[in-house]
DNA sequence: TGCAGATATTTTATACTTGAAATAAATTCT
DNA sequence: AGAATTTATTTCAAGTATAAAATATCTGCA
């Protein structure tokens, strides 16, 4: 007998939650010892790796999905490590293009390769159809995305 | 074609990353607003309800997955709203059984009946089959659960 | 031109989160 | 019993996160 609809989508909602966050235990561990950072700081270095030229403050925190606020000072530190500047938008005197330094870049890449393999490794219980099918579904889970 | 499997597997990672951060940011902007409260708070509850006799500090934060230090202020916040009460463990006294009060018991049972109203938006998107079909697969990222 | 409103970012106050150190109490092992 | 270890929890320092207020700049339009 199948649940109500309702608390069938919570049972996804809550699953969900618990995989996330054991999955994300892992990695913040593997990335404190093995680069001495952070969640957050990769996930704003692996957002300007995609864009070489740099980014806005704001288009950072929309597509991290996090607050203005919050960029500001993990940008920050990232800063005082070195591994991003910001520099003036000319054109624009209110604005900041954060890219990666070239520092920031070379240390970016091991940390993404690294990422990648904790990553295929909390996932290797599936083969290429169903995370096909994950992405998918996944697609059509909130709105728009990247 | 079809990416390397690593890659594919990177990539339902960064789409479950950015669903998850979507629906809980209006879930966050729902309890909010709705019965000014937050996340955290409102885990924490559900979890006490699910145990009526209460639970001990440790066990609370093994079920949601968070450091002990973390569960200590918000369950210390919850307290000064009136909403759970930490009892002495007799037997042991370093445990503390932490557990809905009355009024908090009154108070998750209405939030939780939003919360199951917002995930049943979210995810509204899936039918039952779908929604049976990402249970399977997510129970399998990641370890065990609840 | 000049100013009303929109934008981009930072600052602030508060809350959440972790990992590690500190307490305190229970258990184990002579 | 008494010391060493383990277990339960809190405290601490630092970092992450939000929403809202504050700044600074830009834009459109009377």
């Amino acid at each position: 007998m199948s649940r109500s609809l309702p608390k069938q989508r919570l049972r996804v909602w809550l699953r969900m939650l618990s995989a996330q966050r054991e999955i994300e235990t892992g990695l913040r561990e593997a990335l404190r010892v093995k680069f001495d950072s952070t969640l957050p700081r990769f996930d704003v270095m692996s957002a300007l790796d995609r864009y070489r030229d740099g980014l806005r403050m704001s288009e950072l925190s929309a597509k991290l999905k996090v607050s203005n606020g919050n960029v500001t000072g993990i940008v920050e530190r990232l800063a005082g490590e070195g591994l991003v500047e910001r520099v003036a938008v000319d054109g624009d005197r209110r604005a900041m293009q954060v890219r990666l330094t070239p520092t920031g870049a070379e240390r970016f890449a091991e940390m993404a390769t690294a990422h990648e393999g904790w990553i295929d490794e909390q996932l290797s219980a599936f083969d290429s159809d169903e995370l096909e099918q994950l992405i998918r579904l996944l697609e059509r889970m909130g709105g728009e995305n990247a």
